[in-house]
DNA sequence: CGCCGATAGCTAAGATGCATAGCCTCCTGG
DNA sequence: CCAGGAGGCTATGCATCTTAGCTATCGGCG
């Protein structure tokens, strides 16, 4: 009977069994004493792999941004203009809504991570790509992109909270707000109101 | 010498102090122990006015939305159009500013809760009665008090998180985002109208 | 004025959970 | 084959939440 298995862990391995755990039971269900558990080992087994609870938070969040950013780049990937923002912020909200559990878990570890803001970065990036095709850069593409990024992420953030009580569609409420950012980004380009044909200048898959 | 000196508490003394102690050290410090210290008690003895971390956790939040709810109010007082919805959206990003650590607090303890959700409605009357001047009403101002709602959570979450990591002058994004947002209530009626025949054309799939 | 019950404090103790220390076994490379 | 590192274990300490049960204080009522 041997004693000991050798179960071949890593530090990757755990990160993927604390995700799963986070997504069933919720952020406050992670536990070293939980994960342990699912992977089959004590606790402080853990400790071979990761440096605590505290890292696997950051893995954690830091695996979850970089999944999105994958998303949203597949999400844009042959697309432009209005029809690729669209998308781009589709994919968002749908990762969010896939994985309510795992997005909650972004925003706990914030700063202070390099590899968070690698991952981070990424994302922000992709933004700035679909900008480019509407000729925006510099400062003002800087600030379009975060306008863009906090829309999606409060409207992701909100709704995963169970924060739209009432019983309107939430999906037009976002359709709504991805109006209002196309219609901002023409107002930056100067032409202050939103003209069907300018719109429609993209592929057909907006309207 | 008097050995149980009758401090004189309240449920609501409690959650001052530990309003004060999370503002200053931060949501993951918030402890029975710590709060227990402040108030000068041993940490069982805060059981005679919450019950316990949970219920404290969401005191707090309860109480950061109405103050949040009574800044809007304020905000837009004897106001209307485009300046009150300006004000608005500056006074929400201002409140998240003040107290970082306390606005955090909010999405942690979402759903579920009636005196939260009471607050959250104070909230959403604010922006509804602000877009009552646009003449919104019914599902449209449903769905664009969500929007507004959501840029300016999003862009105060990700501003509070350290999400902005690049040198740009984040008071110039923000403008930004509030005249995207007047921007897109401009068309607001058209948006949604054509959002409504889109949804009914195809099978609505989220992806 | 004194008592008496409710209230608000206390200490003690159990349950979890994180983390460190130190040991033991398995596997691999030489 | 055998040496040593890697990956597992148990034991232990500490912090925290929470419950249980005791005691002191205070305000109202006789």
């Amino acid at each position: 009977m041997s004693k000991m298995p050798r179960v071949g862990l890593s530090s990757d391995a755990v990160v993927d069994v604390a995700i799963e755990l986070v997504d069933d039971v919720g952020l406050d269900a992670l536990t070293l004493a939980a994960v342990a558990v699912r992977v089959g080992v004590a606790a402080p087994s853990l400790y071979k792999h990761i440096d605590g609870l505290g890292e696997l938070r950051r893995l954690i969040a830091v695996r979850s941004m970089s999944e999105l950013a994958d998303r949203l780049t597949a999400a844009v990937l042959g697309r432009s203009h209005d029809d690729a923002l669209r998308q781009l912020m589709l994919a968002y909200r749908t990762y969010a809504l896939e994985h309510p559990n795992r997005y909650a878990a972004l925003p706990q570890h914030p700063v202070s991570d390099p590899d968070l803001a690698t991952a981070g970065t990424r994302v922000v990036d992709v933004i700035l790509a679909v900008l480019g095709a509407y000729q925006l850069d510099g400062p003002e593409a800087i600030h379009a992109a975060r306008s863009i990024r906090a829309a999606a992420h409060g409207f992701a953030a909100l709704q995963t909270a169970g924060g739209f009580q009432l019983a309107e569609d939430t999906d037009a409420s976002y359709e709504l707000l991805i109006h209002m950012v196309i219609a901002g980004l023409l107002h930056i380009r100067g032409s202050v109101h939103l003209d069907r044909q300018e719109r429609s200048a993209s592929t057909g898959a907006d309207e």
